[in-house]
RNA sequence: GCCCUCAUCGUCUAGGGGACCAGGACGUAGCCCUUUCAAGGCUAAGACCGGGGUUCGAAUCCCCGUGAGGGCACCA
């Protein structure tokens, strides 16, 4: 039986790489006919932010990965919330510690911090020395005698190696000498991740561990826990870490990220989303990122990828998020809406950014929106003509604007004055008239007798945008008044 | 400093000894189409990190370099 498990610490919001390990382990147990499980891991209380684990749900949602246990679902191996179960961690440091798997520890952490940073400045080794494993019986009751606040450390072995059998790499093969007294249990009485990772993987009975290569490293401690404690070990699947775009350490979320040149970049599930990408695009651009869908398709629901799945197909090389492909493909999805779907949409999306637009309009653009928008959030700018006298928005573009070598300023000025007049005249003002009159006078007006480089400059003059719905189209959303002035604001910007 | 991981076009990737003068996608450039945009179509430039082996044969296997990344917390 196949139960995989994503999790995260509640910090703050769903980071991009943490679904990406989410999407991974979610598209696993669902190939599998398997369990998807979400376990909060807030056993560091200085961390913990309020709201967090709503936000990471919210996350999780919005894609569309469904856990079978959680924290709000509950379950059969509950609770999922680490802090939750304390009392289990606790008992087993108790069970290393009276197995002589465990010891004592009294350091402070200054005494930590100060002797670290020493053994950074010689280029030593910075891992715990080992102090307190020596501490005689006598002297341990001592300091308990005295009241001295101590944290639970892991005897580690210090002769000869692990081995890490990784799904994705092979064998990994640690010496013993590299893992180091890991902290089992705090000072507060709370777990590290270390400790409760493994109580936890193995009552809830966790198959499989896809999780970071930044994990690697911690990799052996816990498998010499789970030997200590005369458990086995879930299979291990290390996952190529998510590079800053701009190739410079990993993303983190505890930090801004960047591209190479120097532009922010999201790396929040919410700020995609409220981006206006949609999380099927979303989806399909994580899970071909580190993992190939096959057969050189690029476009194609996460549902389609899941019987496709397999860990060892899995990249081991480590990556960087191809956000220009990310806009690409969500252009994509969108191109594969129906205009209904998109009206509804990207209505609630305009009504955030301040424009109540009524579904009957919003429906007849959604055709001609469909290939322009990269994501959600576009559509503001491409209607934007609509708003602009209302915001004081629109200023006429300047004259080169409008002129070309096909269209030199003359062709322009006549060409611009005869829709002018046209559109005072029309009745009714319609797309199928304004069709017929205005590429009459584009023909005769141009240089190379075709509409097209006067339609385009008559976009520019209407709209004041390059990007906009047909122009036909844009002149009757427009209405015949506000149409006359803009185009008579621009000729007499020509003329000067 | 020590340990670990990784290495194919700018980027994401396919490739698991001969089917590869290395395929796809994004991006870039050009052309076509067109309501000068967008979308679409076509075309182009563009990579096996270096050096040694193994083999009749290596992008693929091994070793050594180099480079990039991760870890060495009472954070996960």
């Amino acid at each position: 039986m196949v139960r995989v498990r994503f999790a995260p610490s509640p910090t703050g919001y769903l980071h991009i790489g943490g679904a990406r390990t989410a999407l991974y382990n979610w598209m696993f147990a669902r190939r599998h006919g398997g369990q998807f499980i979400l376990r909060i891991e807030d056993t560091d209380q200085k961390r913990t932010v309020k709201g967090a684990i709503e936000a990471i749900m919210d996350g999780l949602r919005w894609l569309g990965l469904d856990w079978d246990e959680g924290p709000d679902v509950g379950g059969p191996y509950g609770p999922y919330i680490q802090s939750r179960r304390a009392a289990l961690y606790r008992e087993w440091a108790d069970w290393l510690l009276d197995n002589g798997y465990a010891y004592k520890c009294f350091c402070t952490a200054d005494e930590l911090k100060e002797r670290r940073a020493a053994a950074k400045a010689a280029r030593g080794d910075q891992s715990y020395d080992r102090r307190c494993r020596m501490l005689s019986a006598a002297e341990v009751a001592a300091r308990e005698a005295g009241g001295l606040p101590y944290v639970v450390r892991f005897k580690a072995p210090t002769e000869g190696a692990t081995v890490i059998p990784d799904v994705i790499r092979g064998d990994i093969t640690v010496p013993n000498s590299q893992i180091a007294d890991a902290v089992l249990l705090k000072s507060d009485g709370l777990p590290t991740y270390h400790l409760a990772n493994v109580v936890d993987d193995h009552f809830m009975e966790i198959s499989h561990i896809l999780r970071a290569d930044e994990w690697i490293s911690s990799a052996p401690l816990h498998l010499n826990l789970y030997a200590a404690l005369g458990w086995a070990h879930p299979i291990y699947a290390h996952l190529p870490l998510v590079l800053n775009p701009s190739g410079k350490g990993k993303l983190s979320k505890r930090a801004q990220a960047f591209d190479d040149q120097g532009r922010q970049v999201l790396v929040k599930v919410e700020e995609f989303r409220d981006a206006g990408y949609l999380p099927q695009a979303l989806n399909n651009f994580l899970a071909n990122v580190g993992w190939s869908f096959g057969g050189d398709r690029e476009i194609f629901p996460i549902e389609e990828a899941i019987p496709r799945f397999a860990i060892e197909d899995i990249n081991p090389a480590p990556t960087r998020l191809p956000y220009d492909k990310l806009d690409w493909l969500t252009g994509q999805w969108i191109q594969m809406m129906e205009p209904l779907a998109l009206a509804r949409a990207v209505r609630p999306v305009l009504a955030r950014q301040g424009h109540e637009v009524g579904a009957e309009a919003l429906l007849a653009v959604a055709p001609a929106l469909k290939v322009r928008l990269k994501k959600l959030t576009d559509a503001e700018a491409f209607l934007r003509f609509l708003w602009d006298d209302e915001t004081g928005g629109f200023a006429a573009p300047a004259a080169d604007r409008l002129v070309s070598a096909k269209l030199p300023a003359d062709a322009a000025r006549r060409g611009l004055q005869a829709a002018r007049d046209l559109i005072a005249a029309a009745q009714p003002l319609d797309v199928a008239t304004l069709s017929a009159g205005l590429t009459a006078i584009g023909e005769s007006v141009t240089a190379n007798g075709k509409a097209g480089p006067f339609l385009g400059a008559l976009r520019l003059a209407v709209t004041g945008q390059d990007v906009s719905p047909p122009v036909y189209e844009s002149i009757v959303a427009l209405g015949r008044a506000r149409a006359l002035a803009r185009l008579d604001s621009v000729i007499a910007k020509i003329e000067e």
